[in-house]
DNA sequence: GATTTTATTGAACAACTGTATAATAAAATT
DNA sequence: AATTTTATTATACAGTTGTTCAATAAAATC
């Protein structure tokens, strides 16, 4: 008793309207009226399941970072750990994530959507640092884990920033470099 | 032929009328018809200044956010400059200024907001790091400044999102504190 | 102080929002 | 296969949104 098959055909059908609408105006200017009448889904269903154009956007954002998530359960080939505690798995994977779609972070980085993405992103990449900190026991005297983790998140999120601000012209291989690099310079080169 | 009066007793009273129904009740569930009828003024000549609630609030947090740049001209008396090129005058300043505005950074962190807020926090601090940088030759190989920058800017924003969902319990001060204590782990200490 | 400029008002309109209800259709359960 | 449960539909309604327009009032300019 799980999943009723007329709500994941409805939202299927709402998702995939979402997505053909997100492809000719901005998501500001779609409508619920308008998602529902391209989903022919009538318009009290959309509310029995959302309550604004953006959470439904969120949700298919969800879909999107379980790809980020599954990614590092992979053993990282390509990349050698470094000696610094923020280089993780997190901070590998992210930029290459971000490039696959591209189309959507720009959407997620864009001003006028809820600040609740980049919360979701944040958080997905805040656990994995506090896990990956916490199997390194060599943290230092009265900092809270908390707190770090939250400084090394979200400096990695502002590389995002910068590079959504150029348009995600360069490479998520030059991302992860100047990552490298500015780890290595912060920590003393 | 800069300001016209009219223009100004308009803005005033719908600053106010927008800060005393957040005394009541969230941002989200403000309407712009609500807005009008206590400031009293008419709907269209809302519209003749903003297109959504946000842009008033936003407007509002601009002045908010002047205090925290007019901040940075003080010398700063209280903590004696680091080794480290991360904690500039931003850095130090930040979290006493949010301290200070409490009430308003509540809801600028809030999920449901635009993240255009967050990006005029950013854009501040930011600013601020990458001129700090600049005046400081220090910095290395191949690593753009613009990336950097992004990168230590929002990495202190991070700690403000902790702080934030912690609901600003901790001291300004005690942020300071931390602050320094991460800088010098990550510095190598 | 008279004139010009322009912001504000009031009214009206179509579209969208948010909510509710009874009827229907499609699943799940037995 | 019959029955029960529940999601979807169709419809309706009051309120909000976004826009336009002529009339008015308040500033700026001379």
């Amino acid at each position: 008793m799980k999943t009723d098959l007329r709500v994941l055909k409805t939202k299927e059908a709402l998702h995939e309207s979402l997505i053909s609408l997100l492809k000719e105006r901005p998501l500001e200017s779609i409508s619920i009226t308008g998602i529902c009448k391209a989903a022919k889904i009538n318009r009290g269903t959309f509310y029995q399941h959302y309550g604004k154009v953006e959470d439904l956007f969120e949700e298919y954002f969800k879909e999107i970072m379980k790809d980020l998530a599954e990614s590092y359960k992979e053993p990282y080939r390509h990349v050698e750990r470094l000696k610094t505690p923020a280089l993780n798995p997190a901070a590998i994977r992210i930029f290459h994530h971000i490039e696959k779609y591209k189309k959507f972070y720009f959407i997620v980085f864009s001003k006028n959507v809820p600040l609740s993405y980049y919360y979701l992103l944040f958080e997905e990449i805040n656990a994995l640092m506090k896990q990956d900190f916490l199997s390194h026991p060599l943290i230092g005297e009265g900092i809270a884990i908390d707190m770090l983790s939250a400084y090394q998140s979200n400096a990695i999120l502002g590389m995002v920033i910068e590079w959504h601000r150029q348009d995600f012209e360069k490479s998520a291989t030059h991302m992860n470099e100047q990552l490298v690099k500015i780890l290595n310079l912060v920590t003393g080169n």
